[in-house]
DNA sequence: CTTTGCACCTGTTGGC
DNA sequence: TGCCAACAGGTGCAAA
């Protein structure tokens, strides 16, 4: 489900609810995530209030006294703002009752996400140590990324999407990009002029803006933790669209699987 | 080192 | 209506 945009939609439509309370204890109904919820999570947390929410990659940061709690959202997970004593759903798989009467509720029906505590510092932990920069940040430029695509043959698309190059592009922003970026996904990394680099570097850092800025893309079931959509499914301009024409030049936007994951591109502005 | 394919899951969709 | 295959927003990992 989520991509960078969604998990920042989502932290900051958590965070106020959240940042400051106590987690007054902690409901597991299904442990068996990606990796099971750690037995030691509800013991570090519970009673101890939330000092900070922080987002590195499609990971959030629950920042305590004790340590900091990890969640990924996989393909399908959602948080969300309930009242406490709303019933749970059959995917409604932990909830985290806060201080002030709501609960911070984690639904997940294909449960690739995760839910981790670490005691050491969040960036040193093993999934998070070997991640490349934020791609909204300065580190993320166009000299880094044809120093980090020097020697990968594979196809840009794939590049992008390499979370040791770039964290945060997902499937649907990586074909997004490409297009703003008029860029074929299927040209060899190693193989972009300086003046592409630029361009996609520039392309990715705008998409993903709009994108947060449009609250995500909600293409089936992504919801806000109010539960409203996000809106940059209107602003897609190749993903799930092949066979219609381009909105640039009329071209029929073509389909194709690149490394497994359908790929969405126009044959007439990206070269 | 890069690259590939698999694995983990459930739900939805489309073809027959 | 039922059945089955293919596919879905991610990514760590083993192996080539």
């Amino acid at each position: 489900m989520p991509e960078m945009p969604e998990v920042e939609t989502t932290k900051r439509g958590v965070e106020p609810y959240v940042i400051n309370q106590p987690f007054n204890q902690v409901i597991i109904r299904q442990q068996q995530l990606r990796w099971p919820i750690p037995k030691d999570l509800a013991k570090n947390i519970t009673r101890k209030k939330l000092l900070g929410l922080s987002r590195r990659a499609k990971y959030l940061l629950f920042h305590f006294s004790t340590g900091t709690m990890l969640i990924h959202l996989g393909m399908s997970g959602h948080l969300h703002i309930v009242k406490q004593n709303t019933p749970a759903q059959k995917h409604d798989h932990v909830d985290f009752l806060l201080g002030n009467n709501y609960s911070l509720r984690y639904t997940d029906p294909r449960r690739f996400g995760a839910i981790l505590w670490t005691d050491i510092p969040a960036d040193e932990h093993p999934l998070l140590c070997k991640l490349g920069p934020e791609p909204l940040s300065t580190n993320f430029n166009s000299r880094y990324l044809a120093t980090a695509c020097n020697k990968r043959r594979q196809p840009i698309k794939q590049a992008i999407m390499d979370n040791h190059v770039v964290v945060g592009v997902g499937n649907i922003y990586a074909s997004e990009s490409l297009f703003h970026a008029k860029i074929n996904p299927n040209r060899a990394a190693a193989e972009l002029t300086t003046a592409e680099y630029q361009a996609l570097t520039k392309s990715i850092k705008h998409i993903l803006k709009k994108a947060i800025k449009a609250g995500g893309t909600t293409l089936k079931d992504f919801l806000h933790a109010d539960g409203k959509p996000g809106y940059f499914r209107h602003q897609l301009q190749v993903y799930g669209r092949a066979e219609a024409d381009c909105y640039d030049c009329n071209s029929k936007i073509l389909s194709q699987r690149i490394s497994q994951r359908n790929t969405f591109y126009c044959p007439t502005c990206q070269i």
